[in-house]
DNA sequence: ACGCCCACCTGGAGGC
DNA sequence: TGCCTCCAGGTGGGCG
């Protein structure tokens, strides 16, 4: 579910409740997600200080005192939610709530995840660039290293599509399906380029596109289409400003176009163009 | 090494 | 009402 934007407006929206927070309690629920969730996580967690939240590709990070960093991803269907609770009501987990913690200024956070692919991890804080999950992960799309000759480098010699590429976590960290054919489309890219055969000058745009997509998602706190909240359960509202996602049939939106956006399957997934502007 | 397929899960929507 | 199929913001293991 949630791409880069969703998981950074989660990562805002929990710092003023837990940064220089300490846990007062902690627990977790049997289920598994898509890894086991850490048999000590109560007891590491019980008595901590939160020192600071970073996000990595669809990661959020949290540094805590002692050398302790938590991992967690979203999955396809995870929230992360923060309310207040009432002194001395223990926790009662709804379905699919996964594990919680509470603060000493009375918040608790809550972990819900349906269908259980996202996940949460511990990793000393040093070793996080290194760990298993973290180390293979690509350029930040906001950052400065995402730019033309960079991404045409990555993309050099590579005969998978476009979208293929953009959606591979090791070149571009953070896009999912939303964001690529949002920023295809903003680009003029057809989807079913050969990722190699794109001019640097066609990249250039699809770097500025792909920057310009995930920054007016940010500002509309993500998309909302069925799972994704923020942490305090309102809707992010990109979702009406797609061009192209889950439009299917309707009107392309570019001035005197006049065709209709397209739906294809690539690589198990959908894809969203409109078949004259993408080329 | 690379690209592709599939599995991992649950639940909602739509067809009959 | 029910049952069946398809679909969904992600990821990585295994295969050719």
């Amino acid at each position: 579910m949630p791409e880069l934007p969703e998981v950074e407006t989660v990562r805002l929206g929990l710092i003023p409740h837990l940064e220089g927070q300490v846990i007062t309690k902690a627990g977790a629920f049997s289920r598994k997600l898509r890894l086991p969730i850490p048999e000590d996580f109560a007891k590491k967690l019980t008595g901590r200080r939160i020192i600071q939240l970073h996000r990595r590709a669809k990661y959020i990070l949290i540094d805590m005192a002692g050398g302790l960093s938590v991992i967690l991803h979203l999955g396809m269907s995870g929230q992360i939610l923060i309310s207040r609770f009432e002194a001395n009501t223990p926790f009662k987990p709804a379905k699919h709530d996964h594990f919680f913690w509470e603060t000493a200024g009375g918040m608790r956070l809550v972990y819900h995840d349906p269908r259980r692919f996202g996940l949460v991890a511990f990793s000393k804080t040093d070793n996080l660039p290194l760990h298993p999950l973290i180390k293979n992960l690509g350029v930040e799309p906001l950052s400065n290293a995402f730019n033309g000759p960079a991404l045409k480098a990555a993309l050099a010699g590579k005969t998978c599509t476009i979208k293929a590429a953009l959606l591979d976590q090791r070149i571009i960290a953070g896009l999912g399906n939303i964001y690529v054919s949002e920023a295809l489309y903003r680009a003029h890219i057809h989807p079913t380029r050969k990722a190699g055969s794109v001019s640097l000058a066609r990249i250039e745009t699809l770097v500025a596109m792909v920057r310009a997509v995930l920054r007016e998602a940010l500002k509309s706190g993500g998309s909302s289409l069925k799972d994704y909240v923020r942490v305090n359960g309102e809707l992010g509202y990109f979702q009406h400003h797609f061009d192209v996602y889950d439009r299917a049939g309707r009107g392309c939106r570019s001035r005197g176009c006049g065709g209709a956006v397209r739906r294809i399957v690539q690589n198990a997934r959908s894809t969203f163009y409109c078949p004259r502007c993408q080329t």
